[in-house]
RNA sequence: GGUCGCGUAGCUCAGUUGGUUAGAGCACCGCCUUGAUAAGGCGGGGGUCGAUGGUUCAAGUCCAUCCGCGACCA
């Protein structure tokens, strides 16, 4: 009979499982879009609209999807997608960034385990075949985590097309004259043999050796100096293979120096740092001597301490008193400070160094150092070792000391890089008032946050000349040419635009097939270049090829437009991407390439450090997705406020998973309960809903209201924190509850219960529409099994739907007054609920429908009134069996919770004073008898 | 070392222009439910709001210093 009478009931049906196994289903449904062809039709429904372009930072190929590059591109997505339902046409192009040293590393290691030829057409083509691989790889990963993209539009940087407009940006910067060739100190890899750019250095902690030096001041009377024994300047320096290349002593000219005595001999420190010094060397007993102001030493004369050759004393503006001797030996072919130094006496970047990290047999480098590398490997360094071996020699050493500095890197080999003067091509920043117009494009782009302005025009004031020549085989080649004879270097903007266009058509790779006749042949040659040319095979610098994109993309696709409307990174591309960006688009068009920029924090562990591979944590989106599923790690992506760091944990995704679980059951609740709804039958006029619906109907536009807000400002952890407290506070905890008795146990089409359909099937739509950007994969599941009761819409896709917005009519005075009144009647529960624990920790009921309440209060009380006025509403709000009021003068409104008198009805388990007879259904309460009547007459 | 940012319950986040006993979701504990059931409900515990000092009648909220973390720059 019980089985029966549970039968009678309209319990939820639907084929929307309660499991996700995302794992499993999400690939299905990207097959899914991609056979219905989504993208395109939501392009094609957007047509004619204005458009939103987000532009794509191209992500490196030469690895799986880091979780943090994951990140970034679900940001984009969810924005997109955003933006979309909106009514922007957004037209989203991927990009790759194919060029550059790491790969080139890599594939180079690999052939040289191999044996194979090096030779730079070999590995261009290895190279390219390994991007293109990555390639493959990165889209399918991007693909899975339901990044919707115009794939067939996709852009490579090592595409003809795009390097030939890399090579367009070039002509325009040589057109310009920013472009010069000088020997200049730049950051020079050892181990990737190739000179780097800054945003191509990492600072790491590494130790190091500094060391006291003295040089022999011969002759101190020169500059009027009476020293009581033979003079020594004292250099300090955490470098000590620089010091073959010392050409000079800097000293700040408004320092006071002075005259350190100790045995029998006289040591020149600044003044300020002569306990320091004495301290640092041991120089127990020192006495003090003579003083003399830095600007008076200018041309007295140091010597080497193991070269013959006089150094000497120059004035510097940065020498400090910070640490050291404030006497600085200057090296102009290893430091940029030194380096302008020696442009203002004459001296030359001398830098016995070579492409390999040994030091040159130039006939001046002393015997015993030749040969060696300066490289350090693994906190060894050949060259320290053997300069301070020559220092101790000729007692100049003073004193050595290890100690840890952060120090920078290369950022693909991750050893210690060398400053090292050599032939480079410059872009000239400041030439053309370039950087100038750059800090004026700064102040038209909106910066989010804010702060990032103040980086940017850090950045781009502080920058030296940009290195851009690399002396790799894997990039856009430099189009320069050199004379056979004089070594001299050519370069012409209207030879690198031919250069440009037969790269269009046969790629770059013709630059090293080519041959000079080739290459020159219908090009506007310049008459003064001379005829014995050959090529040289310098590659730019990889930030330009990226640099260009928005020229590449945005100005070259149609269905784009430049400038961009938004650029989306992490924080370290304000010295990266847009920063080298920027530079082109002022240079070429005279305008920032981009109208806002939006930057995110770093992934960081749950100590919030760093993630590191030492954590032993997955660190590729595919180790999360393949666990949780995209939509989890989508959801997780949402729910963390980006604009710092973004912590990561299996706990976290722990939590989210658990809000997913809600979610989804959430769902299926509202999906099974509308499983027998036809709202084109059975909706009821809003007007006419119950004033519990009516109540649900404001709370979801309020919802809506909150999640669009936070959506306009791209603050998606306040859309999700909107969703959680949505899905469980409104949702499950109140909504849900409230209505299943209705839903349950009264006539399929009684008005009641239609009237909460009515509701639900407005909420549902409402909800997933605006949970869609964040959980495309579930949005889009239970779309369709809501519109068409398949796991599959063929016609049908909530991301082709437009934004949800509540009608005003939801919001009414009627729907207000009814909210009010449900609300409060809602908040009173809460009095009812610890009353109904305390019997129920007496084990006197169970359900709370096994409970009676009892209300007394005075008339005129506010909440009596309320509760007099709804009398109707409270039983079904409260979860009781039966309240009843008792109105007494100046009663304070109590609740009195009682065991419900009567007899328990077993279809609905309400408690009723009596049953009645319906027939084969057996006793039932006389409700339960109605809906009996009306869902099988004549029972 | 410099600049910027962050630091509120175990976790993720709210806390508007300083003003009642600091909130939410998740997790945790106890109970109920087996007609949302590898679900759901109710009740409960849990925070000296990084630390210290200051301004104020009143500070998580303003100021200073310090500590920790991160990014960028040296």
């Amino acid at each position: 009979m019980a089985e029966e009478l549970k039968d009678t009931l309209n319990l939820p049906v639907t084929d929307f499982p309660m499991r996700a196994g995302l794992a499993e289903r999400e690939p299905v449904r990207v097959a899914h879009w991609d056979r219905t062809g989504l993208y395109a039709r939501i392009q094609a429904a957007r047509a004619g609209r204005p458009a939103f372009v987000l532009h794509d930072g191209p992500p490196f190929t030469n690895g799986d999807v880091h979780i943090g590059t994951a990140l970034n591109k679900l940001l984009k997505d969810s924005i997109v997608r955003y933006r979309s339902m909106r009514g922007f046409r957004t037209p989203y192009v991927p990009g790759w960034d194919c060029h550059g040293l790491p790969i080139e590393h890599k594939v180079m290691k690999e052939m040289q385990s191999k044996k194979q030829s090096l030779e730079p057409l070999g590995v261009r083509k290895a190279c390219a075949e390994f991007s293109a691989s990555y390639i493959e790889r990165q889209r399918g990963q991007f693909r899975r985590l339901g990044v919707l993209a115009d794939w067939q539009s996709e852009y490579r940087t090592m595409d003809p097309a795009y390097e030939a407009e890399i090579l367009s940006v070039f002509a325009a910067f040589v057109e310009q004259g920013l472009v010069y060739r000088s020997k200049k100190p730049v950051y020079w890899s050892i181990a990737c043999q190739t000179a780097l750019a800054e945003a191509e250095i990492e600072y790491q902690e590494k130790r190091s050796f500094s060391v006291w030096v003295a040089f022999p001041v011969p002759a101190p009377q020169t500059a009027g100096l009476k020293p009581s024994h033979p003079l020594s300047v004292v250099i300090w320096t955490t470098t000590p293979w620089t010091l073959p290349a010392s050409l000079a002593v800097a000293v700040h000219p408004a320092l006071e120096y002075m005259e350190v005595i100790h045995g029998g001999r006289s040591f020149l420190v600044a003044a300020a740092l002569r306990d320091a010094f004495v301290a640092d060397c041991g120089l127990d007993g020192a006495t003090d001597g003579f003083r003399v102001k830095g600007a008076a030493l200018e041309g007295l004369e140091s010597r080497h301490p193991f070269i013959d050759r006089a150094v000497p004393f120059v004035l510097a503006d940065y020498v400090t008193t910070k640490d050291g001797t404030g006497c600085v030996h200057t090296a102009p072919g290893h430091g940029l400070e030194d380096y302008q130094t020696g442009l203002r006496y004459r001296l030359e970047p001398y830098c016995p160094v070579r492409d390999d990290g040994t030091y040159a047999d130039d006939g001046r480098v002393p015997a015993a150092l030749v040969g060696v590398s300066v490289h350090e490997v693994d906190g060894k360094n050949a060259a320290n070792v053997a300069v301070m071996g020559l220092l101790k020699a000729s007692g100049a050493l003073l004193r050595a000391r290890a100690f840890e500095h952060s120090y920078p890197h290369c950022w693909r080999s991750k050893t210690p890089v060398i400053f090292r003067a050599m032939d480079q091509w410059f872009v000239g920043l400041d030439r053309g008032g370039l950087r100038q117009k750059v800090l004026e494009a700064v102040g038209t782009v909106k910066w989010i946050p804010a702060s990032g302005e103040n980086r940017i025009r850090a950045a781009v004031e502080g920058r030296p000349d940009w290195c851009i020549s690399r002396q790799r085989a894997w990039g856009v080649p430099i189009p320069a040419f050199v004379s056979t004879s004089a070594g001299e270097y050519f370069l012409d903007a209207g030879v690198v635009r031919h250069v440009a266009a037969q790269v269009a058509r046969y790629g770059a790779d013709w630059w090293w097939s080519a041959s000079v006749e080739e290459t020159l042949r219908g090009a506007p040659v310049p008459a003064a270049w001379p005829k014995d040319l050959h090529k040289a095979f310098d590659t730019l610098d990889v930030w330009i090829d990226s640099g260009s994109s928005h020229l590449a993309v945005c100005a070259a696709q149609k269905q784009l437009h430049w400038p961009a409307d938004l650029y989306l990174e992490g924080s370290d591309q304000h010295r990266g991407w847009f920063q080298s960006s920027l530079w082109t688009a002022v240079a070429v068009r005279g305008a920032a390439p981009y109208r806002a920029v939006l930057t995110h924090g770093f992934v960081v562990n749950e100590k919030r450090k760093k993630i590191s591979k030492s954590d032993g944590k997955p660190q590729t989106a595919d180790d999360y997705v393949k666990k949780y599923g995209a939509d989890i790690v989508r959801l997780w992506v949402a729910s963390e406020n980006y604009q710092s760091d973004i912590p990561l944990s299996d706990a976290i995704f722990e939590t989210v998973s658990n809000q997913y679980r809600g979610m989804r059951n959430g769902l299926r609740y509202q999906l099974g309960n509308l499983g027998d709804f036809d709202r084109a039958r059975d909706a009821v006029a809003i007007a006419r809903l119950s004033p519990v619906d009516r109540w649900a109907l404001v709370e979801t536009a309020r919802f809506l209201r909150e999640v669009t807000a936070a959506c306009e400002r791209n603050e998606f952890h306040r859309a999700a924190a909107a969703i959680a407290a949505f899905t469980t506070g409104v949702l499950s905890a109140s909504y849900h509850n409230v209505i299943k008795d209705r839903l349950y146990t009264t006539a399929p089409s009684d008005p009641l219960r239609r009237s909460t359909q009515t509701a639900l099937d407005l909420i549902l739509r409402a909800y997933l529409r605006a949970v869609a950007p964040f959980v495309p994969f579930t949005a889009d599941e239970a779309w369709s099994h809501l519109v068409s009761r398949a796991e599959y819409s063929e016609a049908d896709s909530v991301h082709l739907q437009d934004w949800p917005e509540a009608p005003s009519e939801w919001e009414d005075s009627a729907g207000l007054e009814a909210h009010a009144a449900v609300a409060r009647i809602m908040e009173l529960a809460t009095s009812v609920n610890v009353q109904l624990e305390r019997l129920r920790q007496d084990k006197k009921i169970g359900l709370s429908l096994e409970a009676a309440v009892a209300v007394v209060g005075d008339p005129a009380d506010k909440d009596f009134a309320l509760l007099a006025a709804h009398e109707a509403l409270l039983p079904e709000l409260w979860i009781v069996s039966a309240v009843t009021l008792a109105p007494s003068q100046g009663a304070v409104t109590a609740f009195q919770v009682d065991k419900a008198p009567g007899v328990r009805c077993p279809r609905s388990w309400r408690w009723v004073p009596a049953l009645v007879d319906a027939g084969r259904f057996g006793m039932v309460s006389p409700r339960c008898r109605e809906a009996l009547a009306a869902k099988y007459p004549g029972f």
